[in-house]
DNA sequence: TGTACATCAGTGAACGCGCGTTCACTGATGTAC
DNA sequence: TGTACATCAGTGAACGCGCGTTCACTGATGTAC
């Protein structure tokens, strides 16, 4: 049965969506073409009506779940980006997190186009990142960049080395407690909190 | 044909070791036993002769790789450390490098065993850190332990985003530089390198 | 030390299964007149 | 505005393929006497 153009396109967006959730949460090779299509509501032969393959929709996905997040950071106070990119919640739920956090690792053995989509969301998020709070965002100049990239390392490396921990082990909070630490000791340090 | 006790302990070192090379370089999702019984230089029907599951062989071949890669680490002095580790031949060589960059994202959608080999393996690294130059290593204080983690946090995460870069990207080059930079300027501070 | 037998590391065919992808089909939408 | 036809998003069966795992078999090793 066919379906308004509109429609159509809302659907697209729908399976980009729900694959950038799933992707997260499973990883590239955790998420089947038929399971995503089935946790967006179609079956999977429609799959390929929107995507040439799944390579494809997953450099779709992360374009969209990387400009979410940049979005989403871009939102907050420096100091609630880290307080919130730090936490147990987020830690746990990768699905709703960070796109860099979840599957950079994975992209690294993807295709270019996959990790060509990597690279402008870090550059998207490097151009818009956190608010200091009260201040308009520092001017972009190779200092001010340095600073972001650094910040971004220090985020991830945190966040992907406590993932890797079992769920229970002290160790997982530990990381967590102690770079959100001082992280907020740098940046309070560089005057930038 | 049986082979001596002593070789088939000597083959299943060679089958761990290779699976820990390969795993660095595709992830576990993207080396089959087959695969690497072959690269071991066997048929894949005696694997289950050496391992329960590729499960029990991802655990061990974890603990293998992350315990060298903590002996290596030992052996250096710090600064050397940080050149190594934000070096462009480790970015570019999976195989032949730190197997908490390689897999650690990989590690947090795996079963609770390997999550415990990776845990085991950051402390063994946390309790065996860097040298600094010229200086006795410093006491296990709760103070050194968090710094220790933090820099774990930090190199880290600039390999593993460096990787999710296009190979011929710029900005690959530059997170791996700008962290570098940062990280021997906040080690200076400190007075450890 | 020599002989007979049990063990078991390694082989290679076979298993069921889930994967990404293809395909003939359906039927409401969109279009040409 | 009304009619006839082409389009194409979505369906569900089917495809070949590679995966992790199992199994009957081999034959040198290790052991009991």
């Amino acid at each position: 049965m066919k379906v308004t153009k509109a429609q159509a396109q809302a659907n697209r967006a729908r399976i980009i969506e729900t694959a950038s959730t799933l992707f997260r949460e499973r990883g590239y090779d955790g998420v089947g073409v038929a399971d995503l299509m089935a946790a967006a509501g179609f079956t999977h032969g429609g799959f390929y009506k929107h995507f040439g393959s799944k390579t494809d929709l997953m450099a779709e996905a992360a374009s969209c779940g990387l400009a979410q997040s940049a979005d989403v950071a871009a939102g907050v106070d420096l100091k609630d980006f880290v307080e919130l990119y730090l936490s147990r919640e987020h830690r746990d739920k990768p699905g709703d997190g960070c796109t860099l956090a979840a599957l950079c690792a994975d992209a690294a053995r993807q295709p270019e186009s996959v990790k060509a989509a990597f690279a402008a969301g870090i550059e998207r998020q490097l151009a818009a990142p956190a608010r200091q709070a009260g201040r308009p965002v520092d001017d972009a100049n190779s200092e001010t960049r340095a600073r972001r990239i650094a910040l971004m390392a220090q985020t991830i490396g945190a966040v992907v080395l406590s993932r890797s921990c079992p769920d229970d082990a002290p160790l997982a909070d530990e990381i967590l407690e102690v770079c959100r630490a001082r992280l907020f000791a740098q940046l309070s340090d560089e005057g930038l909190i």
